[in-house]
DNA sequence: CTACCACTTAAAGTGCGCTTTAAGTCAAGG
DNA sequence: CCTTGACTTAAAGCGCACTTTAAGTGGTAG
């Protein structure tokens, strides 16, 4: 049984104006219509969860599009198939570096939770 | 010997008018003046760098300057002390549900890579 | 039949994070 | 002296990612 828009958004957590979005944009494939009414299936779920994680990792629609794209495996020639591979190792690289800089402000922000401030006539948490 | 924000521009990668935007946001201090010009020394390259760590982790503006006035300590009676440390346990806490996101859609993104394609009508790199 | 409510569209509006523009200041070099 | 060029300001402009609005369409419950 498929979902209307509110349930999707619903389980998703992303609302139906960003859906229709999305589907604009090119993100998620255009569902299915009951009555004029859009009904997806359980796996625009899946996709919406991975342009959630794209989003959060910094990644522009414009990318994430790039990347969906190539998963659909849309009017993909076997040619160019190097450079969907040449787009996947940039995609992580990008990925690599995110993280260890997320990791980077974490040891920062952790070592300041360090500081003992009792006593003091000023909170030394967060500084030095 | 001080720097322009000439100088800091190129030493950061961060454009002058965005520096003066921080600024102007409250993200980092004004600087000393030489004849009217700002002159900075060298621990404002370091704050830009965190600045840029906390953007690329999806911090707002906003969330950087409640790290960056807490971090200097600012007007923050001891009582505030708990705050401060709620507030960066709270940032830790993204910045790890974030780092794990990036480390699903990375192994997304491999695993497509695992894909053949070689000798097949479609490319299946990103592909089922 | 009526009313309601979730949906539909296209278009306009919003907030953020800068960037660009316009007009002016200042120190150094020719 | 005059130009050059990097700086100064305040204000306007821009692109992105949505959100909101306005007007309309069904299907269902009372």
């Amino acid at each position: 049984m498929p979902l209307s828009i509110g349930d999707l958004a619903q389980a998703s957590g992303v609302t139906p104006s960003a859906i229709r979005y999305y589907e604009q944009a090119g993100l998620i494939p255009a569902p299915g219509r009951k009555s004029g009414r859009r009904a997806y299936d359980t796996d625009a779920l899946d996709q919406l969860e991975m342009i959630g994680r794209a989003r959060s990792a910094g990644f522009a629609i414009r990318e994430i599009r790039e990347l969906t794209d190539l998963m659909r495996g849309d009017a993909l020639p076997d040619d160019y198939c190097e450079d969907a591979k040449a787009l996947a190792r940039l995609k992580i690289a990008e990925l690599d570096k995110q993280i260890a800089q997320a990791r980077t402000l974490r040891a920062e922000l952790e070592e300041a939770l360090k500081a003992d401030c009792s006593g003091q006539q000023k909170c030394t948490v967060l500084g030095r």
